[in-house]
DNA sequence: CAAAAAAAGATATAAAGTATCATTCAGTCT
DNA sequence: AGACTGAATGATACTTTATATCTTTTTTTG
């Protein structure tokens, strides 16, 4: 079976966890954005589903299914890009991690979803401290190349 | 003196120094931004801009002398709430520095621009690196909650 | 002063995101 | 099965953020 398929059957259980359904709609959105393989806006997003058989779909709805599935960390938002990518880690975790950031090639725009180390935490922590701050992100956006663009 | 006046004059000289000049319209925006106090949307200052006298100004002006203020480093824009701050440091630097992060409080806006520590910069650069990425970020958003709304 | 360059004005439009109300669908209770 | 309930989706309109482009004004320079 495909990674996408076993994406998607491992997301699925992750809602049913959760008390909540992947539903079609949602299931096509998670879809195309783990097809599209990296960043893509709302409406990139809504462009290609709405080529896709089914019933063009509003605007509304991709805001919507975009919030879930952030919500359900399926999917990220970053906020330096205005896009979406999917979770790197649907296949290989069974939960999120707290924190995570994210690498984000200005070349390329390939992205590396990685979980914050204890170090870097502390690190952050500490200078926020020194400045009065108790440090609460739970996801950091770096930019930067990658190896294959340097 | 005012801050404020000798942060216009310092602004002036700055920009003076980079070859160019802080015309009325660039220091009325500076101004309100210096003024604001905090985080402020283009539009937000648009509207104060436009309540103060001089002719109304249209949206492309604001967004064309904040790429400037931001580029002369006069201010910043935070990309996490898209809101646009004067620097802190105006006053206290000749020159920026390097990288700055911000450490924004979820509760009262507060903003506190802070240089980005070499153990940080390694920190970092080193994580990136072992994703075989060069971290290139100038400016990083930290969102908390400071000390007073804590 | 004339020419060139920089800044600002004017206008239109794109892109991103939200508010709100109506409709449909899925699961539950009797 | 039929009615009830809440979740999800559809439809529509609108707000906010940002950019493209062309014109006019202002500043600088020869």
């Amino acid at each position: 079976m495909s990674n996408i398929e076993t994406a998607i059957l491992k997301a699925e259980q992750r809602c049913r966890d959760q008390g909540s359904r992947l539903t079609p709609r949602r299931r096509q959105v998670l879809r195309a954005l783990i097809e599209a393989g990296e960043p893509i806006s709302a409406y990139g997003l809504l462009e290609i589903c709405n080529t896709q058989g089914l019933d063009a779909m509003p605007a509304m709805s991709i805001y919507r299914i975009l919030d879930y599935l952030v919500e359900q960390q399926l999917a990220h938002r970053l906020v330096s890009s205005k896009k979406y990518v999917a979770c790197s880690h649907i296949n290989c975790c069974k939960e999120h991690f707290q924190r995570t950031h994210f690498l984000i090639c200005s070349e390329c725009s390939q992205v590396r979803e990685v979980e914050v180390s204890e170090a870097l935490i502390t690190s952050l922590s500490g200078l926020a401290g020194a400045e009065g701050f108790h440090l609460s992100s739970r996801q950091l956006e770096f930019s930067g190349v990658c190896n294959e663009c340097h």
